[in-house]
DNA sequence: ATAATTTGACCAAG
DNA sequence: CTTGGTCAAATTAT
């Protein structure tokens, strides 16, 4: 029975590979020949939609994936809106519109939407932030994660945030959301929907595609959440938490911590503290010492790239990529090194992206 | 003062 | 007995 049902989840998830790929390839054709623009905005929006249906289902148990494929037409505009879509043709919602109102402690068994999203250069929260306004109810400590270990070394454990919409009590409201650190993805965040809003969003909805369009306008000039104080708060706050878990305070120099497989071990400037947690200072002014010239480096802007090596640690800038800046000076070392990605400007945050090995 | 978040307790499901 | 989901008092931030 599993077996078939396996079998099935994987025959919706191949169908739709195939689909996404024939689409892209259209889109190439289209592309090459300078077909209208309309046509390839078009057709990049199908691929869009296929790819973030993949997604979808590729985050669904199989019986989660039968029970909401079942209806293979409806192509997810985005996560929020499929669940919605999914509530009209009765298929998700329904069900829990019918004992939504039942509102108690139990195990939630009701159908539920899984999507991940990936952080970008906006930060922890403006990844999460899916244009509803959420308030957290509580969190749990996750048992059983495959980064247990790293989050062992971490000295603090991961655990799963619960939020439910703060329409809920003016205009009943019910639906909820839990975020917690994907298992498969370290930089990834599984974002769990129960049952749909009644209440109406306050943003355009970021795409899965606009997520990753944020991350290939990591060098670029942002202009966006000035005057968004909880989301810089909540970005500060899961700095905090980030520079609590490798054990960064502001009396301790050294540091070595372990991400998933990525390792950095680096004398730590006193002055790390002021690389964050400095939020929409009037003039975003942040400033790290030299591990080689003790000079005051201003670092402000965003983002900003600290490479973390035995060497010591040093802001990257654009003008000096990744290949050449983290060319250890001595070839004979072998050096694990890690990026600490920032964007000071607006509290921003995110451990990034390479275990970069150079073994000369 | 008010709003939001954290945290421990509680209850039910597995 | 363990775990998931929620509540509500306490704490923290605005």
């Amino acid at each position: 029975m599993e077996n078939s049902t396996g079998c099935k989840h994987r025959s919706l998830l191949l169908a739709e590979l195939a689909r996404a790929l024939q689409l892209a390839v259209q889109l190439a054709a289209h592309l090459d020949q300078h077909s209208p623009v309309e046509s390839s905005k078009s057709l990049a929006s199908k691929t869009r939609l296929s790819i973030e249906k993949l997604i979808h289902i590729a985050g669904l148990s199989t019986s989660e994936a039968q029970q909401q494929f079942a209806f293979p037409t409806t192509v997810p505009e985005d996560p929020l809106q499929s669940a919605n879509k999914n509530a009209s043709a009765g298929n998700f919602d329904s069900v829990f519109h019918s004992s939504c109102n039942n509102l108690s402690k139990k195990r939630k068994t009701l159908p539920k939407k899984k999507i991940q999203v990936k952080v970008g250069s906006g930060g922890v929260a403006a990844a999460l932030d899916d244009g509803y306004n959420w308030r957290k109810y509580g969190n749990k400590n996750i048992l059983g994660s495959k980064h247990s270990r790293s989050v062992l070394i971490f000295g603090f454990h991961l655990k799963r945030s619960y939020y439910r919409c703060r329409d809920r009590n003016t205009k009943c409201c019910f639906a909820t959301k839990q975020v917690q650190r994907s298992d498969e993805d370290p930089q990834a965040f599984d974002v769990i929907y129960h049952g749909t809003h009644t209440c109406c969003r306050r943003l355009p909805v970021p795409t899965t595609a606009s997520i990753s369009e944020q991350g290939r306008r990591r060098h670029q000039p942002i202009r966006r959440l000035h005057n968004d104080h909880r989301l810089q708060q909540q970005n500060k706050d899961l700095l905090m938490d980030f520079q609590t878990g490798v054990g960064l305070d502001a009396h301790e120099s050294n540091v070595a911590f372990q991400l998933g497989s990525v390792t950095a071990k680096a004398m730590m400037p006193e002055s790390i503290n002021g690389y964050s947690s400095q939020p929409s200072k009037p003039d975003n002014c942040c400033f790290g010492r030299s591990p080689s010239t003790s000079e005051l480096i201003d670092i402000s802007g965003s983002p900003t790239q600290l490479c973390f090596s035995e060497a010591g640690l040093e802001p990257l800038t654009s003008d000096s990529y990744v290949s050449d800046s983290l060319t250890p000076p001595n070839s004979a070392v072998d050096a694990d090194i890690t990026l600490l990605e920032l964007d000071t400007q607006f509290g921003d945050f995110s451990v990034l992206c390479s275990n970069l090995h150079y073994t000369m």
